[in-house]
RNA sequence: GCCAGUGUAGCUCAGUUGGCCAGAGCAGCUGAUUUGUAAUCAGCUGGUCGGGGGUUCGAAUCCCUCCACUGGCUCCA
């Protein structure tokens, strides 16, 4: 017999060789029909696979993430298994489970052949049909050898290619129906579990993800256990489109773009740029009180200062070509950093100097590739809220600690809650190439900076590969509606150009030493932050970041004049208001300014102008009573003045 | 950059198999209405159908090309 421990920890005993699913049948047959996978001591297995030790179970269904995935992993097999039946010779790569967005692709090579959005309702029908088939999801395990044979058959060189980094004896195929698959598993039980089917798009994927290889055709797809959750799904991507930054930000009159201007170029209109004023004052504000310096430092510069500086070996893919002027090449610049380092150089500086701080909203330009462009979130030319931090090895860790207590602060001002801290690594095999050639300096300061986060207590992922060319760093990862990954800010370590630019401060004993520097921007970009913002919000501002304020609704043209004295009254309070004086009716002036997302709607007539008051409303919100035009800017002061999150 | 899709008025969209002056709603303008918490009524204006080239008696519609936008380009069996 096998003891089976429950999550619950009870112990049972079964038959040797019994499978998760029949365990679950002896439970219950409600429960066995919703059981898509198993976790047998800690893996996840297939529920029909025997088990014949002691172990522990626990039954994985549609609620455990595990369950989804296996689910959408097996999705993936029928959604092969019906482009095969329906494109003889298709030759697949990988198919793989995914969490964002949730669902599933394959990766394949058609020929010649060209997938349209009418294949794809032809492979959807074809999928419900072998679901109909309820067949089984079989495991083999099966030598090396046998599969090289079954592939080289079958002429997929993916799949062997695939087979060549696997070791005998940890191979199986999975079969379901007339599909067979190399696959590492597990698989749900049988195709019929697979009721609700979408597949969502077609795109191209370069084989292993590099464009030097052969681009395959990738098929996305999302399923469901019951019609009823895709449909949800669609009616919440759906509502996803309405808060997306593109479309507020048209409908808020935020910026624009235009043909003529150039891709990716932002030109931010008056709404948008009292939201970038205000930011900026809050970034002024939290700066200078933290002891930084504000400098500001022109476009462009020289190819040499690029040189030295490290950004056109490192960088240069991100960089627009030169533009020659007096023989010389001069670069828009793409970070402000080189531009920082010389404003340091620019006298001499002693430990009694350090920490340096300087901080600037600086534009930067990025030749970011034209595919790759993506509304306010990737853009070609950037304000960044950079500041550099020239410090010595002792101060390093305060003062990066430092600035990730801003970070915090900040989010605590926007209510950032969801986002993920990612240390930022090298990769030792791109030393030289992608990374400046110190490998000392690095594993140093990577060191530095985990200490920081460890003892700062702020939970983190190790990402290698990510890091700047000259140093380790902290990302703040934030995800746009639609699903997108995006780097929100940054917190880095230089140790590199420092040398560079051979940057130096006296010490205490007289000699000199080079600094190391902290590159950071806790409020990115405001391009990307101002994108961020807008979706977090679902364009319903904090008060004090609304481009309109206010908005003073006279219930007719007779009470005009009161009307002009409340709004000369909030202008006098600094508070950013406009008059609705359309000969419209009251409710459809509302609904204009609900629609404007201006947060406080002060309605004016014959009742307010006798009792020298005004009626409140705010948006979303409605109806919030009365009171005199003095009480409510005193409130409303306040509130701005707290930058009330709402 | 590459793969796929899209591009009709400021916005959201109609435009049958190529065929009369390309339509609607909203916005805008003009006039009437003077209104109490999410759309008052009427009239009018507005479009090189993304740009260019081609096929045709005839192109928003078919073909070529360029541009822009949208989704995707390792979450590795």
């Amino acid at each position: 017999m096998v003891k089976i421990t429950f999550p619950d920890g009870a112990v049972r005993e079964y038959q040797p060789g019994i499978t998760a699913l029949e365990i679950a049948k002896s439970i219950s047959e409600g429960l066995a029909k919703k059981v898509l996978a198993a976790s047998v001591n800690d893996q996840v297995w297939d529920a029909t696979r025997p088990i014949y030790n002691d172990s522990t179970l626990k039954l994985l269904t549609w609620n455990e993430a595990e369950g989804k995935s296996t689910f959408w992993h097996s999705s993936a097999h029928l959604m092969a298994e019906a482009v095969e039946s329906i494109f003889p010779g298709v030759k697949f790569w990988v198919g793989p489970p995914t969490q964002n967005p949730p669902g599933f692709y394959y990766d394949m090579d058609l020929g010649d052949r060209k997938i349209t959005e009418e294949d794809l309702r032809a492979i959807e029908k074809k999928m419900t049909e072998l679901s109909r088939q309820n067949n089984s999801y079989i495991r083999k395990d099966i030598s090396k050898k046998e599969a090289v044979q079954y592939f080289e058959e079958k002429g997929d060189e993916y799949k062997l290619d695939l087979l060549q980094s696997l070791d005998d004896g940890a191979i199986t195929f999975y079969s379901q129906g007339n599909f067979t698959d190399l696959c590492r598993g597990p698989h749900i039980p049988q195709t019929g579990l697979i009721k609700a089917i979408k597949l969502t798009n077609i795109a191209g994927a370069y084989w292993k993800g590099d464009e030097n290889n052969k681009q395959l055709t990738r098929l996305y797809g999302i399923t469901f256990p019951n019609q009823k959750e895709l449909d949800e799904y669609l009616q919440m991507l759906e509502e996803a489109k309405k808060r997306d930054h593109r479309k507020l930000g048209k409908e808020l009159g935020i910026y624009t773009m235009d043909d003529d201007v150039g891709q990716g170029l932002i030109m931010w209109l008056p709404n948008g740029t009292v939201i970038i004023e205000e930011l900026e004052k809050l970034a002024k504000e939290t700066e200078l009180k933290a002891g930084y310096k504000r400098v500001v430092t022109p476009h462009i510069a020289k190819e040499s200062m690029y040189l030295t500086s490290g950004h056109l070996p490192y960088y240069a893919d991100s960089m627009y070509p030169p533009m020659e002027v007096d023989g010389e090449k001069y670069y828009l610049k793409s970070m402000n950093c080189p531009h920082h380092h010389k404003i340091f150089a620019a006298e001499p500086k002693s430990y009694r100097d350090l920490p340096y701080r300087i901080a600037e909203y600086g534009t930067v330009y990025r030749y970011e590739q034209s595919g790759e462009l993506f509304g306010l979130m990737r853009v070609r030319c950037l304000h960044m809220n950079d500041a550099h931090i020239y410090c010595t090895r002792e101060q390093f860790a305060s003062e990066f600690r430092a600035v990730n207590e801003m970070y915090q602060k900040y989010f605590k001002i926007f209510g950032i809650d969801k986002y993920v801290m990612r240390l930022s690594l090298h990769s030792a095999d791109k030393l030289g190439k992608k990374y400046v050639n110190e490998p000392e300096l690095w594993k140093e300061t990577e060191e530095m900076v985990r200490q920081v986060l460890i003892e700062s207590n702020i939970p983190y992922v190790e990402v290698q590969d990510e890091a700047a060319f000259y140093g380790p760093k902290i990302d703040v990862q934030i995800f746009s509606v639609i699903g997108r990954e995006f780097t929100l800010a940054t917190n880095q370590v230089d140790f590199s150009q420092g040398r560079s630019f051979k940057l130096q401060y006296t010490t205490p004993d007289n000699s000199t030493e080079t600094p190391l520097i902290i590159h950071r921007a806790p409020l990115g970009t405001h391009e990307r932050f101002i994108g961020f913002l807008l979706e977090h919000y679902a364009g319903k501002l904090p008060l004090w970041l609304s481009p309109v304020q206010v908005k003073v609704l006279p219930i007719s043209d007779k009470f005009m004049d009161y009307a002009q004295n409340v709004l000369e009254s909030l202008k006098n309070a600094d508070i950013r208001a406009e008059i609705d004086d359309r000969p419209e009716k009251i409710g459809r002036k509302i609904r204009d300014t609900e629609l404007a997302r201006i947060p406080y709607m002060l309605i004016v007539g014959e009742k307010e102008v006798n009792e020298g008051t005004i009626a409140i409303r705010r948006q979303g919100k409605g109806d919030l009573g009365s009171k005199t035009v003095d009480a409510f800017i005193e409130a409303a002061v306040e509130e701005i003045k707290a930058r009330v999150a709402e």
